[in-house]
Formats: C-alpha cells, sequence, structure tokens
DNA sequence: TTTCTAGTTTAGAAAATCTAAATCAAGAGA
DNA sequence: TCTCTTGATTTAGATTTTCTAAACTAGAAA
C-alpha cells in the first residue's frame, strides 16, 4: 500500500503553494511562521525531492514542487468540497414530507401550515406523489402513505386508520331525501378508482355488502382517480361520494358535507409514515415526526368521537 | 476560508471506509483500534452528522456518511496519486538530452554511448533535434545548443568553441590536388545552410575573406541543410566541405578526411549546455554534467593541439 | 551603514495521538 | 441458559507531533 507523507506537512505546502508565502500560509492556518517552516521542510524530506527553492529571504516552487503542488491541492480541493456539503447540511435543512396526493391537500396541507406557522424557523416542502419515492438519498425526509408499501422502507410506524361513510351536500340531500342506505345507492355515485395494490376494500359494492345491502347493478358511476377531487365534486352536489374521514373531515363538521347514515366502513390498511433516520438529527425534524404521529393519533381519536347524523355531524367529547 | 477537519480523523474515516471495519483500519494505518476508533468519534463530531451506525459489536457508514466518505476518499487518492509520481520520480531516472542533430550524430552520440559503458546504471535518452526544447517540464534535462538561445534558458554555461575548416576526401584530393587556398574555391564546395540565427558566419564567403582570398562568383555549389550530410558527404569524395573540427575531428584523425591547408575560422559563437536544476536531484544527473563540460573542455583543448597538414592531422602533446 | 522584512532554527511547552488494558455488546456454541 | 469469541469503545497515561517564542540569518531598502 503507498503510504502517505505526514498530512499535515502537505497541508502547510498546499497553503503555501497557493498563498505564495510562508507567512501569508502561517496566517491561514493560524499557526506562527516558524510552524509552517519546519512542516515545509518536512514535506520535501517525505517528497524525497527539492519542492522549494529558498533564496535568501524569499521562497518559491520549483517547477517539480509546482506539479506536486497542482496534485495535493486538488486533494485538499476534494475535502473543502466535502467541508462544504456537510456544512451546508448542517445550516439549510429544508424539511421535506412525501404524501399521497388527496391526503396532502385534503389533509396534511392545512395542517402542516398551522405547524410551520408554529415554528417559523422551520421550512416546508409537501410534495404530493402516488409513487414511493427514496429516503435514502436527501431528496425526501419523510413519506406518508398508505397499505402495504411501508416494506420498502427501513423506518416506519403506523399513523391511524381511516374509515369511509357515504357523504354528499346537502343541497343534494334535499333534492334526493333518501330514507335508507339502499336509497343511497340508486342516487349519482362518485367513485375513486384506488391505484394498484392500495385494495379495492373500500368501493360502493364492499361498502354496501358492509351494510348487509345488495349492489350488483349501479346506477349512473362517474370515477374519480383522486379521492379529493371525488369529495370536492360531492361538495358542489354532484352525488354521494363514499369519503374518507380523514380527507372529509373537515367538510363535513363545517356542514360543507353531510351524512344521512353513520356506517361506516373501515379501510383494510392503514396509513404509516416512514422516515429518513438522518432527519432525526436535522434541526426540528425530530419535532416534526412527533407532530406528525400525535396529529396520527390525533386523527384516530377525532374517528372516534365523531357522531355522524343527518342533521351534521358532532364531536363528543374525549380525553384532554 | 473554509477550515478543514483534523486530517488524522478524516484518514482513519478513509481507511475504514475503504476497508469496512475498525481494525482493518487499524492495521493499514499502523495503529491500534482504539486510536482508530477514537479518531472516528472525531471526524464525527468535526462533520456535526452521524457519519456511522454503531450497533454493538459491528459499525457501518450510514447513507451520510458513504457520501462524505466518497468526496473525502476522492482527496486521499489525489494524495496517492501525488505520491505516485514522486516516487516514479525518483526511482526511474532517465536523462534525456536534446542536441542539435548534426552535433548529436557525429559529435555527442558516440561519446555518450562511451560514457553509458562507464555508467552501466544510468539509462540515457539523446533526441536531434533543431528547435529549442522546454527544460521545465520533466521532458528533457540537458540541452545542447549554438549561438544566442541560451537566452532561452535559466541554467546554461559555454560548452566550446568550434572551428571550420575545409576539408575532403584523400581520394577527391589526389584528383583535385589543389596548390593554393584559391584553389579550393575552384572545386565543388559543399555548402551548409544554418538555420536562422545560427549566423552565416561559416559559409565559404567568409571563409575566403578571412583568408584573404575573393569568392563572388559561386563555383557549382550544393547545400545540405545538415552539417552531417555535407561531411559525409565530403568523405564521399563528393568535394570540400567547411568541416568543424567538433564533428568532423573524428572523421580528420582517421584520414577520411584530409585537411589541405590549416586555415580555420573560428565561429562566431560557441556551443552552450542548458540544464533543468532537478536533473542534478537525479541519480548520476550531477555526474553526467560535469562529464559533459569535461567534454567541452577536452573538445577545446583538442582543436588547440590539433595540427593539420596535406599528408594527414596529428595531435600535438597537450597537457594530460 | 542601519533598518526592515521574510524566513529559519532552536529549545521547551502544549497538544495530539497512541498504546495497553479494562469494558461492552452481540452472536456462536455448549 | 451460560460461556466464549469477536469487534468495538473507553480510559489513563505514555509518546510523538506540533507549536510558540525568541534568537538568528540573509537580502533589500533607507
Amino acid at each position: 500500500m503507498i503510504s502517505l507523507p505526514p498530512l499535515r506537512a502537505l497541508q502547510a505546502f498546499e497553503a503555501f503553494g497557493r498563498l505564495g508565502s510562508v507567512t501569508a500560509a502561517a496566517n491561514a492556518l493560524g499557526v506562527s511562521v516558524g510552524a509552517v517552516s519546519q512542516q515545509l521542510r518536512k514535506a520535501e524530506d517525505a517528497a524525497g525531492i527539492a519542492l522549494l527553492e529558498r533564496s535568501g529571504r524569499n521562497v518559491v516552487l520549483t517547477t517539480r514542487g509546482r506539479k506536486y503542488h497542482d496534485r495535493i491541492a486538488a486533494g485538499f480541493d476534494q475535502f473543502r468540497s466535502a467541508q462544504g456539503w456537510i456544512e451546508r447540511l448542517n445550516t439549510e435543512s429544508v424539511l421535506t414530507l412525501s404524501c399521497l396526493p388527496s391526503l396532502a391537500s385534503k389533509w396534511l396541507g392545512s395542517r402542516l401550515l398551522d405547524w410551520q406557522e408554529q415554528n417559523p424557523s422551520a421550512v416546508v416542502r409537501l410534495i404530493g406523489e402516488d409513487a414511493e419515492p427514496s429516503l435514502d438519498g436527501d431528496q425526501v425526509d419523510f413519506r406518508l402513505s398508505y397499505g402495504r408499501k411501508e416494506t420498502e422502507f427501513d423506518h416506519w410506524a403506523k399513523l391511524f386508520t381511516d374509515w369511509v361513510v357515504p357523504a354528499c351536500s346537502a343541497d343534494f340531500l334535499s333534492r334526493h331525501p333518501v330514507k335508507s342506505p339502499q336509497d343511497i345507492l340508486d342516487c349519482q355515485l362518485l367513485s375513486i378508482e384506488w391505484s394498484g395494490d392500495q385494495g379495492k376494500a373500500s368501493d360502493w359494492a364492499t361498502w354496501a355488502r358492509s351494510v348487509g345491502l345488495d349492489r350488483t347493478q349501479p346506477s349512473g358511476l362517474v370515477a374519480f382517480s383522486l379521492s379529493s377531487a371525488a369529495i370536492d365534486a360531492a361538495i358542489n352536489g354532484r352525488g354521494f361520494v363514499l369519503a374518507q374521514l380523514s380527507m372529509a373531515g373537515d367538510d363535513i363538521l363545517s356542514g360543507r358535507l353531510v351524512t344521512p347514515f353513520d356506517l361506516r366502513l373501515r379501510l383494510a390498511e392503514s396509513y404509516f409514515l416512514a422516515w429518513d433516520p438522518a432527519v432525526l438529527e436535522k434541526p426540528l425534524g425530530a419535532e416534526l415526526r412527533k407532530w406528525l404521529f400525535g396529529l396520527g393519533r390525533h386523527q384516530d381519536q377525532m374517528v372516534a368521537r365523531l357522531k355522524l347524523a343527518r342533521t351534521g355531524a358532532t364531536l363528543a367529547a374525549g380525553r384532554p
């Protein structure tokens, strides 16, 4: 193995070559001139050839010394670049969350704004995307997703479990005053296309079966690829949506959506939060993770306390 | 200015990342495991982020640690490359001489072979070229040239002063038995085209003037671009050449060329030897320089002792 | 000439690095 | 389960390196 010369001597040599004088190098390195002088001699001894030409009171690189210096300096440039990278990591701390698009817009977005207000020093980026990103790069710190995808991550935990319930706008309900769950199935139904393995557990047919009804022939059915779009359509009086309590919770509590029957269907899987362990070192990284899990617990509790009725939804008193 | 982390710590970190274990790194660096362990901790402290993941008895790089390591390792690779370059300089020592082509073939070549025989460990390269090379690279160690070109070099000294004298083959002389210097000018003259500023001091017209003759109308004149080619042509009985004593000395002493009159013309300039100061550090570099200057002195002495006559040339006894 | 500047050299102080031994943690084998 | 082995960490103190301060040298400038 090639054994390297004393590194401190190389450093003195690099500084000297870059700055052109022993005095300047000493200042740059924060040591005395004598120290640099000694290290330069050591560098020459280690190299075995004359690197410097001393003519009385000033010192210059020899031709070969210059060449050697070029190579050594390239090495130190690498070090400085590495150092710059590290320092950037330590100072500019953007926290990046990746989240399923509908959940991002209908649930996480507004809540995350609250957190950022309480932590003004934090810079948060929220990305809505279906594909699971890699948490190994420095691109994404957190991923909030659903189902079995958790296997793709090293560090994750369950966030909350969601439910669906049929909901429509108050206006639509007054025009279609459904008397029984069966009547819902005869209205305009807004359907959501779940992608891939998110399971087809929460479509209208499954819901119907779960409440003891049979729905073989669909009435006019409009399909949305985004839950959020389907919910918005329902708010606009376009029909019944099988709304997730997470995404539609705010709309239901505020009366923009009403739920004639409290017939909920639990989703087969849960939402989970995965994270890059490195984020815990970032400023506010650990705090954000804690807050997100608090948000998940809060969501589960909210669902448990939610009373749904044709006249409006209310929250029962819960544990503080 | 970006201040670098402790270099020794970086070195330990680099070795660890490259070899995958603290023990291996310690062996590679030739220190104890404990020392490496301490340096690794120092590297982490300096970086400010977790570089290593310790799970009981084994340690691995974190994702960020790997990235940091890649950059640091690139720096050390530079160092190793620089070290390899230095070591190559110190071990493989080829001595390279650049010389005017004719002087190389007719004078230096055979003499240099003698020196190499006496110094079998030396590897010598002789390059014949007209253009002055740079001695700043590591390509050429010595340059042997003529005239004012010495100004292009930092380190040089006069080598010897040359003279020209008319010479032809014994055969040619018997066919053209010249009685006086004037008769020479009526024979076939072999001329040499000196390039650029080497001076036109040594052409036939100059020689004629120097011996009190006038040569306005040239007889049939053949011009060579290489002195060596002109001399060879004279040896082959093609005419008179204005031969330099350095290049034709051997031929004159051996009788391949004869000189009817000892009417010499001193060249306006001298030959000089320039060198790269770095060569003095190479094995045998200083010796070769000393020998070359000895050769120059020897040449001047030889010229002083040389007796030229129609019947043949002899060397007067000189200082030993 | 003296003075100033830039670098070198030295001895001893300060800091860093290292070693050796004790300790810890986890997996292997009885 | 307990013990053994392996690989890493931690400590105290020894060793080595590096540094400083001050004396010194050499060339340039006043």
